[in-house]
DNA sequence: GTGGTCTAGACCACT
DNA sequence: GTGGTCTAGACCACA
């Protein structure tokens, strides 16, 4: 489920924390289900638990999941992150669009790719 | 002409490559006019001669100047490094997209975006 | 009457504890009247009975209850509990315009805000 | 100017995070002025540059402070935040206020608590 | 068993 | 020199 790329640059531990978004983001875990321990994550993934454990404590802070010393980790409700979700991507769109238009990408082009992007209607990975 | 962000993350020298980047690409600088001298620069934003150096070495690496030796480091012809970020910025579309249709983005939703982003016309900073 | 908020990062037998607290100084639990067993709370709040052990224990250490062996727990006079209390409410006041001063609230505003908690005089949850 | 508490229950990066806070909220530390190196103030305190490499970066999570790769760390500008502190310590008052009125003090004792605070003018430690 | 903190020591990227 | 990441191993509080 979680897999490290030892050749990206990104830290581990930033490596995680993404995955676990992704994951939680769409639905994949489900509010109040447990995650696996610390050390058990660890152990699977053959790194450090500190590594891990600072993921955790990074998804926390952001409150994608929530810790009970002595529990557990779990997965918070995720509709209001959903949303912030939305309003990032759709942030990055209008960047995106600012910075095609400053290189000369007319909106005919743009509009095209985003079309392509669309169609490919099964391949939701 | 280069504004350094101290309070940025990312580092010094990855900066000034990304604002050369932009100047060489719309076109600011144009091709085979000189880049001020490493430790000009250097100077200019009170930063370490080293710095510079690195970030000269890797818009080099890249293709976006060349540098003859005892004269200096010059822009690159930027037809075709314009060509690249296009294709570059146009993978972004389709990868952005793909992630909002993951996330529950409507097609609606996102074109509107897009439109109100090439609707803004005067405001090409 | 007990509500665990397993979101809440404070341990659980903390959460019961100040309940309590609450409960008795508030006097909705009145002297010399019986606690429910640690069995049947631990059952209740679907806990480990040794949380609610620790958080009996120290309810006793504080003086909130007494336990009487082979009978059960019960709560305490809470004369003196009030008091105390209101001397430790009165000392975080001092400490508060402390900190308040020392960054720069005025008393005028301050006191409005007094004011203003003391308006509300319904909402006495 | 840090000091160390080990009989408090609290970790010790949050104490040195709290300390800093402080110093900058008052503006005892200016903006853009240098803090002690990770490295330098662990040996100060005699405690593990992780231990303050984790208070800084809670410091540069919360905008208190900027750090620059192979440059040092430094304070942010704190306008904004000392007016989210104040908001913050005028929501505790409020809450401070029902917590008195729920016990019991009057509103006259609680002013005369007030007043008592804001007289001791000269004690701004 | 769980999460959370801390130490000691290493390595990397950056200036 | 600086900050940032990671490992290995320890200890504590909590359930």
């Amino acid at each position: 489920m979680i897999i490290i790329d030892y050749k990206d640059r990104r830290p581990i531990y930033e490596q995680v924390v993404e995955r676990f978004q992704e994951l939680i983001l769409k639905g994949v875990l489900e509010p109040d289900s447990q995650l696996p321990s610390v050390r058990n994550l660890a152990m699977d993934l053959s790194i450090n638990p500190n590594t891990i454990q600072r993921a955790y404590a990074e998804l926390e802070r952001q409150g994608y999941i929530y810790s009970v010393k002595g529990k557990g980790s779990f997965i918070s409700d995720n509709n209001h992150l959903v949303q912030c979700k939305k309003d990032e991507i759709l942030l990055e769109v209008l960047q995106l669009v600012k910075e095609a238009k400053e290189i000369g990408i007319t909106k005919e082009i743009f509009l095209s790719k985003v079309n392509e992007g669309f169609e490919e209607e099964g391949k939701d990975d």
